[in-house]
DNA sequence: TCGTTATAATAACGGGCGTTATAATATCTC
DNA sequence: GAGATATTATAACGCCCGTTATTATAACGA
């Protein structure tokens, strides 16, 4: 069975190396309790507190309902709480409880080795290339999905320098 | 509400952005009556018929049960069967139905496109070693999930222009 | 040859995620 | 101020996907 290393499509590429991520990043999370996608808002809150749903929907890239559905199972856990907006009776704000402090820091450095283990093998000017290629593969396909995030400018070898 | 576009980390940058592609991807898939895992699994098979589901669960980065259950939609949509092996009764051979051939090429088209449009505004050197880059961390992962897929030479910036 | 071990596929379970639709609350406009 | 419009959050639905466990069949070894 002729199975080259094949060539691959950057767009398959781009798939399945998330999924494979997510595996890994979700594999070390349920050490502690909780999934990739709950372990990323737990990171995103510790940036942000008192964020809406919205606001971190938008921050995570995803649909707010999924924020939604992600902080009912961190409510259940006792990691996250909803606090109702002074202003506004439609929002939650949103805080971690300090239950989650202890385990967010001990997963920090989990996350420090995934980014060490992925790199192996890349120098440091390529890594730098693709995190801006990739920020403007993301740009683009926000802005077609309607969103758009800024960012627009145009990402060259030249550039990688600079980021 | 600060929202700068906030220099994002290469891990969140693969997810999110394998996400968005993912959603605007199936999009373009329901049109043709399928989702965009499907429409992958189709892709691979035109280009191997006769695959086990194991060997189509290598060649997609997934588990071979997710595999199954693509298949199971699949066959009931008409555009794949399940063919027993001469040799071992616990293997299916798939192949494509007639029905699949005609929705496959329209939808290459569509596929071009999203190729067209994510690369917008990086140049072809860039994208070279992105798809190089991208190759190596998935390498670098699959090696930590304990699969290996070979391919492990060091990805620099001047391996790029031989890519 | 018979029993152990390995392998392909599948079932059950649970979490992730988008789409569409709906309820509650704000805001805007006449 | 009241009705039209927009916005935040949520429910229902369906597909994606991995983990663990099970079944059927092959392959291997004494």
């Amino acid at each position: 069975m002729a199975n080259y290393p094949h060539e691959e499509d950057l767009l398959f590429l781009i798939g399945d190396t998330a999924r494979l991520v997510g595996v890994y990043a979700d594999r070390i999370a349920r050490t502690r309790g909780m999934s990739k996608a709950q372990w990323v808002l737990l990171i995103k809150l510790a940036q942000n507190p008192g964020l809406s749903q919205k606001d971190l929907a938008q921050m995570m890239a995803v649909e707010p309902i999924t924020v939604g559905r992600l902080v009912d199972r961190l409510e259940n856990s006792g990691l996250v709480e909803r606090l109702p907006d002074e202003q506004d009776r439609r929002i939650w704000r949103l805080q971690l409880l300090p239950a989650a402090e202890p385990v967010l820091a001990e997963l920090a450095e989990r996350r420090r080795e995934i980014v060490t283990l992925i790199s192996e093998g890349i120098d440091a000017a390529t890594l730098a290339t693709m995190q801006a290629g990739m920020a403007r593969v993301k740009a683009n396909i926000s802005h077609a999905l309607k969103g758009g995030d800024g960012a627009a400018q145009a990402i060259t070898n030249s550039t990688k320098a600079a980021v």
